[in-house]
DNA sequence: GTGAAAGCGCTAACAC
DNA sequence: GTGTTAGCGCTTTCAC
């Protein structure tokens, strides 16, 4: 089914840009100057009718675009918000990336997206790439960047939100805005889900990395609190693969084999979890209650549907977005950190 | 659990750039000209070692972040390579995705995304940004673009990668590269492995998009020319998510209850189908055969395994990514259009 | 191995 | 409303 062919060359071979049209090209084609052409791109209602038709058609007619590069030199803007999330093949970043980009692009601003791999050397190679195209704001996620990193950010008077994360009481502030949730406590709550129900011996199954922890520290806290004793974990280092959840069981299994609850840090796993049990005849919840987080669309389809905590993901994009317009127009809004909070969904399988 | 505060001011203001260092500060401290600084960047090699090590340092001590624009327009390449796909909330594009930004990333360039969302307007209006950025270079998903777009891609001069699919024998050529797979063919695959067990009442579930269809179409012929009759057709118009599955088996069903086999276009909607049938107290592949595509990591943890066209996503990101690098190197590389297959994986599900 | 001059394609003042 | 004059911060010749 795999071929690889030598192909018969293309009509016209590949030419290095027929030299493309420039903004005084246009300008002599309509017989205006050049700053004319400008205005009639960037501010069109500031000439009148028939010099901006006669300068549009010019632009027609030589199939003209203009070069943003020029330009964000020139103006000293780039127009591009830069965004780092640590992988695009975790769907709960999808919706917040989809709704940031969106609410951007209706502001007039287009993102640049990347990826850390949770690696924070690889978080800070990003930063600089981005810094060298003088983007006009950036996205963080997470809260966890090294001091060096925080400095340089203040340093370069960039706006920056940080997302998916909230500042620890008595940690270190916001590098500049924030919209998040405290994974601390989102964590808890899913253990008091699980304790309310009865369970005692509880486990965890999770990513190595920074919020994940949070998560666990939460629910164990909880855990604790109530008097449900250890809490083993399973700590996947990334990427995390849907089909990590049943050898992990089987460890958490083998160290602690009365394990009633499972709190998988991501709907995926947890469906992972799912299928493992039905592949082990176990009943969900009976046999092991198993609860996700996220709230992903899966969550509402999984057999059985799946208890989780939902998390304000498209809200987080979206509200990074407007707090970055916001900065961005010059209107220095008041609310600079966003707790959006998130939510116990109680379904079937816990 | 949501909360809204107006936080208290940093401690520094938001202040507009405190002067971000030029390449012209650096050579002053470093007691070079400003060419010097140049060298020591972007050809350390025809420095002498003490130069380079006293213009490093005064790089070190200013903090200096090169601007790259003001470095694109002056050598007239971005070093960006601009990729569109329909979304980032399919995972199968994820890995091609990830696979391209690593090559180009080790290649010296960086990756632009834009998301169509399977939108032709949405798809002009982003390669219009890109070339407006001067990307050098650009990876396109599918085969699908109007002659127009052809047209402007192919005068722009532009290396362009499409990917995802194949021309159709007697169809439109490339524009310029390319690197996919027949569509038509694996939807033909996956009739005839359906066939091969026996089902005769076959249906389909996919999205309402181009690749789908033209699996679709595959999937249709493979069945007349087995003579297995009417193949009835579930297309969702996207965002397509998991939990479309379960309603529109029904609507199937209702279509024609005799069904015993359903191809669902990408394996999480198969993964969805799974657990409806779960729901049902369905067996499978006993009372319905499922399959999926893509063969991404769900479709091995799921129970049923899942069986399913598994499709070459990271040597599609992969190849995409050197044929640009070649170019963009100036080796005009003789093989122009890959073809990288793709496989049926038989599993249990069907 | 290093430097001086010119200019990439555009926007920002400021005139008229 | 429209045009003129200066750069934006770099890389590119071409000298030395």
């Amino acid at each position: 089914m795999a071929a690889s062919n030598t192909s018969p060359p293309p009509e016209k071979a590949f030419a290095p840009q027929p030299g493309a049209a420039r903004m005084s090209d246009v300008a002599r084609e309509a017989g205006v100057s050049l700053v004319t052409v400008s205005r009639a791109i960037n501010t069109p209602g500031k000439l009148s009718p028939a010099t901006l038709a006669s300068v549009r058609a010019a632009i027609e007619r030589l199939g003209y675009v203009p070069n943003l590069m020029a330009g964000s030199l020139a103006s000293n803007r780039s127009r591009i918000v830069a965004a780092i999330v640590p992988t695009i093949s975790n769907l709960v970043f999808s919706e917040t990336i989809e709704a940031l980009a969106q609410t951007l692009a209706d502001g007039g601003y287009q993102l640049l997206l990347g990826q850390s791999a949770y690696r924070p050397g690889d978080e800070a190679a990003l930063v600089d790439a981005f810094l060298g195209r003088r983007v006009d704001g950036l996205v963080l996620t997470g809260i966890a960047q090294t001091s060096a990193l925080r400095l340089k950010l203040q340093r370069a008077g960039l706006p920056v939100v940080q997302t998916w994360d909230l500042p620890p009481p008595g940690g270190e502030p916001p590098i500049d805005m924030l919209v998040g949730f405290s994974n601390v406590d989102a964590g808890r709550a899913a253990a008091r889900h699980l304790l309310a129900q009865g369970h005692r011996a509880l486990a965890f199954i999770g990513a190595d990395e920074e919020r994940s922890r949070l998560r666990l520290a939460g629910f164990r806290a909880e855990a604790a609190a109530q008097g449900a004793g250890e809490v083993p974990a399973e700590l996947i280092r990334p990427p995390v693969q849907i089909d990590d959840a049943g050898p992990r069981l089987s460890q958490l299994l083998a160290r602690r084999p009365g394990i009633t609850a499972v709190f998988c840090n991501n709907d995926l796993l947890a469906a992972g979890l799912l299928f493992e049990c039905q592949q082990r005849g176990w009943d969900v919840p009976e046999r092991l209650a198993v609860m996700g987080f996220g709230d992903l669309p899966i969550a509402r389809a999984a057999s059985p549907r799946l208890s989780t905590v939902r998390v304000r993901r498209a809200e987080m994009g979206e509200r990074a977005g407007q707090m970055l317009l916001a900065r961005l127009a010059g209107e220095d809004a008041g609310t600079r950190w966003v707790d959006v909070g998130f939510e116990v969904v109680a379904r079937s399988s816990a």
